[in-house]
DNA sequence: CTGAAAGCGCTTACAG
DNA sequence: CTGAAAGCGCTTACAG
């Protein structure tokens, strides 16, 4: 008998036990465990009841000490301080990613400490995880060079510049600039703002911030329209509230605003209702983002949106698919988002005259 | 030399590779990893050069085999499936956990896979987790009734019926209701409805639902109102609405719709809203729960708040503690929520008349 | 102060 | 089809 703490009393059997139960050996077990071939049946049997009576479960971390694989994966995201995550990150991100992991029975952590390069180097060699999905990616960033240069399995939530022979799923920026112009235009829109991420995401080369503008250039030339935006603080309402206000004061024409935020789109709501326009009637107001709380502004908000939970999923089940088949050549994706029509664009009132023009 | 696979190429050193670079044994390496006594300062010395040199870094898995403890805990919340979860738990509510995991150098699982009693109990067996965070606690959890029989360590971010010797903290809800009404009835308001959650929720023996009626009930007593609510689902601004609508129909001279969700609120703006009443010059709206959206809605939401985040870190921290310590005593808590004043609550227009009544 | 030995629970060749 | 042996990387008594 092996010596048991009181701590854990219903602390079990070891395949030991379940061997010596039905009188084989452990490497019998093993493989009955493993379901390997070449087993009588009537021994499985036995092993199977043995199992079945001693409650036997396999320790997770035994198998994979031998194994050599952490089989487990990290999702991270760079921030000062884990509580501003919970402002950035949405629930989508993490259960998406935690799905998909549970079903390739992967563990899935969250990497919430500040990582420095000999951090993020040390969690790959401590086999604390097999890879990681990297979220928030700028063009020339410091976890892709490093990772890259120690060949240390990882995908991107997003892209840097360099993509040779680099994994990742991204959102679709330019496609949905275009398309909220799209839709806007098709309303009779001729004049529309836009609040984006902040001009320091853009100087730090991150994906969203840089593309969306570069979408947004695109989308005037295409339409012969005039610029009008502002890159502001995410997830403020305030930003949004203030930076639309200093837009209807530069060019008191805009019929449309679009944004990059919920957050942000709600605050071009109160400000468009603090100058005395209705929305949708007067004005529009659109958001190109993560689904989130659309339905919770009001009006509602139309959007063109992507799904996190999806887009995570999907990353988690290309880091597990790399990490099987080590010769797997890159998979690249962009995601275009759907345009979900909700209550807050409309025609603008004078459409006809416009489009008669 | 060891094969390495060429997987791998920065993988590692091991122990035994730093004890012979050394020129030591491995025991005395592992002695001066873990900071214990009895080491030659010279022969210490010598090994952190070596560790120095040769990058190592410990390998985790092996640790945790050899000291029969996962360090990993579990953050678990029922729900049929992944996906739903979205909806249900907000993101501060992992990371929260998350942070306090990473101080105490726990790993955090979210999980997330549909759990039986039998696979409940397999993940304390194999090893998996040393520990469980339980969220969605009803009154006669299932969970709670087999870890406890099973002996099995756990807290709960809510609470059972019997918590006898049992740790927890919870969101105190009695208290909510009346700090609602305390304020509504010092701003005039004397009609009150209430929007609640879904009555399988309460029939389900879940706390939140048990207790905010609960609640309410002692707060109309304190003050002698009739009541009015209604019970219905989550997270649905379409269900706020239509129910608020219906609690209009009832009685229209309510002058505040107190709900538990942000997003119910929302709808019981609109409706206001559809009904012609401005709000909050005409009427009030608040909402009991935890910090959410309430910045992104027009009017911004008046709430009674509690902090996802700081509850989670909470309670994994008690986690930790027990596990550390397996003779603690039960912690128990209640957590008081935070009156924020934002712009959907105003005095009634009639206050001075009735207060002077 | 340091090392040889045993063992955590498992799996993988290797024999038979 | 099955078992004896070795080993994954580490730590903990036990000697010295």
């Amino acid at each position: 008998m092996r010596k048991r703490s009181s701590k854990t009393p219903s602390q079990g059997a070891t395949i030991a036990d379940v061997a010596k139960a039905a009188e084989v050996s452990v490497p019998t077990v093993s493989r009955i465990l493993n379901n390997k071939e070449y087993v009588a049946d009537e021994t499985r049997d036995r092993v199977n009841q043995a199992i079945h009576k001693l409650g036997y479960v396999p320790h997770i971390q035994a198998r994979r000490l031998r194994g050599g694989e952490s089989r487990t994966l990290a999702l991270h995201y760079p921030v000062e301080s884990p509580h501003l995550l919970s402002g950035v990150v949405e629930t989508p991100y993490i259960t998406g990613a935690a799905a998909a992991a549970a079903v390739q029975e992967y563990y899935l952590n969250f990497l919430i400490s500040q990582l420095t390069p000999h951090s993020l180097l040390n969690t790959y060699r401590s086999n604390q995880v097999d890879g990681m999905i990297l979220l928030q990616v700028s063009l020339d960033d410091w976890r892709v060079n490093l990772l890259r240069e120690h060949d240390y399995p990882f995908v991107m939530i997003g892209r840097c510049r360099d993509l040779d022979n680099l994994t990742f799923i991204d959102l679709d920026f330019e496609n949905a600039m275009l398309a909220a112009f799209d839709y806007l235009t098709t309303l009779g829109h001729r004049e529309i703002g836009f609040l984006t991420y902040p001009r320091s995401w853009r100087m730090a080369g991150l994906g969203p911030a840089v593309r969306s503008l570069e979408g947004y250039d695109q989308a005037l030339r295409k339409y012969g329209f005039r610029a009008h935006y502002r890159e502001i603080g995410l997830g403020e309402v305030e930003e949004g509230f203030a930076a639309t206000l200093d837009l209807l004061d530069e060019n008191p024409q805009l019929t449309a605003i679009v944004t990059t935020s919920h957050f942000t789109a709600a605050g071009s709501i109160k400000a468009l209702t603090r100058r005395g326009y209705r929305v949708p009637e007067d004005r529009s107001v659109m958001a190109i983002a993560f689904g989130g709380i659309a339905n919770g502004i009001t009006p509602s908000l139309t959007a063109l949106e992507w799904s996190p939970y999806d887009v995570s999923y999907q990353a988690t089940l290309m880091m597990i698919d790399k990490l099987k088949q080590a010769d797997l050549p890159a998979q690249q994706f962009l995601v275009a988002p759907e345009l979900v029509i909700r209550e807050s664009t409309q025609a603008t009132p004078n459409q006809l005259a416009v489009s008669v023009q």
